[in-house]
DNA sequence: CGTCATTGTCAACGGCATTGACAGACCCAT
DNA sequence: ATGGGTCTGTCAATGCCGTTGACAATGACG
């Protein structure tokens, strides 16, 4: 009874009364969401994106959460395409390249949007983009030598650790620029007066954290790197026996 | 129906009439903040759990943040601590115990409070209890070998890593039990569901990476033993050269 | 004893997501 | 064309949230 004319009817000349659709309210909450785009995404800044009622989108999306979820199957389709253009088509023995590739990947497509990065929190999507990129990942590392079961053991290592790492950074840009700043400085204070004699080690590599904490990036490359390295000492002990 | 908490005409200096004081409203917002505490932490509900007005906790806070922010403080100096009873008193060769050990301690009095954890976010907290623990880390890393910069770096990278991951296992359990429910079905429904012929790898992995899915914690020890062998990398690397 | 700061209560405000009633526009079968 | 049925946008209202300002009760102190 419902669900009438599923789709077809109305692409093709005017649209009957579609002032707004799916893809048009997607759009704007992007833009809503995007880092100059102004802290939050709330229904009204979206109606007055769209130049509509804010209530319109209820007859797009069931509630936020339906909106949100399908903003972040955009962002991760949007990151696992900017992998797949990066790499090569083919098989690449470079493991290594082909993750870190896949991960700064995924986590420059969320970092666009950090609000929706933060109201993503912990959702899984399963979205179909996902899945064959990951298909891809577990079969680089298996022909770089390790057993199936342990290569998506790996990527699952992976996606949970680039995911957690880019809504924690996502998270704090997020923030408004007042606390983001108020922030840092209590944490530089608290540095600067730090006892050498208490603290001696941890003196000496005050410059490094301090030059550490505005970038996030240079972390997360550091971090990632420690992490592929203990992936190829597997990949290195599977190897050898 | 006043619930008055018996502890006052205490404290030598003046204490007027404390019905309600930092620490107990503290420990009540702890409380709400539990895992079987329901899911929210919010004035009327830490007004409820105190016997009081909720209006009452601004005369103790300026704002929520400030409450906030307290709460993390606590939950980390709590990790530290759990830290510290668990590790041994002097230096201990053992850096990669001292390292997990350290991780897990911590991760778990998130995790005891995921509200805490979510609402948390990124913020730096930079509480005494933390300082001394991040130098005793540095100087394990640097006994084990490595120079000092170095081994901050590292020990940097282990912080974030372990929030990071930990505020991402906390926003999944801080989900209302239906949304995670839905979630998890919606997942296991779609790798149910893989044509095996286009994925082969992945439906292999699918039992593996189901029972993954569940256990966050297996997770993060897997991520945390693979970062540590990373570490282990670098100081063999920085012993032979 | 009177003054004053402290602290709990209460009512109110604005922002938020969400809902239900309504109205115009479109489609199709009659 | 016409009249029901359906989409889709609008509007008013609800309930929860954080926050504020006015007020009242309490105790401290000169």
């Amino acid at each position: 009874m419902k669900a009438r004319v599923a789709q077809q009817a109305e692409q093709s000349t005017s649209k009957r009364r579609a002032a707004l659709t799916r893809e048009s309210i997607l759009e704007a909450a992007l833009r809503v969401c995007a880092p100059e785009g102004g802290g939050q995404l709330t229904f009204s800044r979206l109606g007055k994106e769209l130049g509509a009622d804010p209530t319109a989108v209820y007859r797009h999306f069931r509630d936020k959460d339906e909106l949100v979820l399908a903003l972040t199957e955009l962002t991760v389709a949007e990151g696992v395409e900017l992998a797949r253009a990066t790499l090569p088509d083919g098989p690449s023995g470079d493991w290594r390249g082909w993750l870190t590739v896949t991960a700064e990947s995924i986590r420059a497509s969320y970092l666009a949007r950090p609000v929706v990065a933060v109201l993503a929190a912990a959702r899984t999507t399963a979205s179909p983009a996902e899945t064959s990129s990951f298909e891809q990942l577990i079969s680089v590392l298996h022909r770089a030598g390790l057993p199936v079961l342990e290569a998506a053991e790996c990527c699952r290592q992976l996606v949970d650790l680039t995911l957690a790492l880019t809504q924690y950074s996502a998270a704090f840009s997020a923030l408004d620029p007042a606390t983001q700043a108020k922030d840092e400085a209590a944490w530089a204070v608290k540095y600067a007066m730090l006892p050498e004699s208490e603290y001696p080690l941890l003196h000496e590599s005050t410059p490094r954290l301090t030059e550490l904490f505005r970038d996030d990036t240079e972390v997360f490359r550091m971090i990632l790197a420690t992490f592929l390295d203990g992936v190829a000492l597997r990949i290195e002990r599977t190897r050898q026996g």
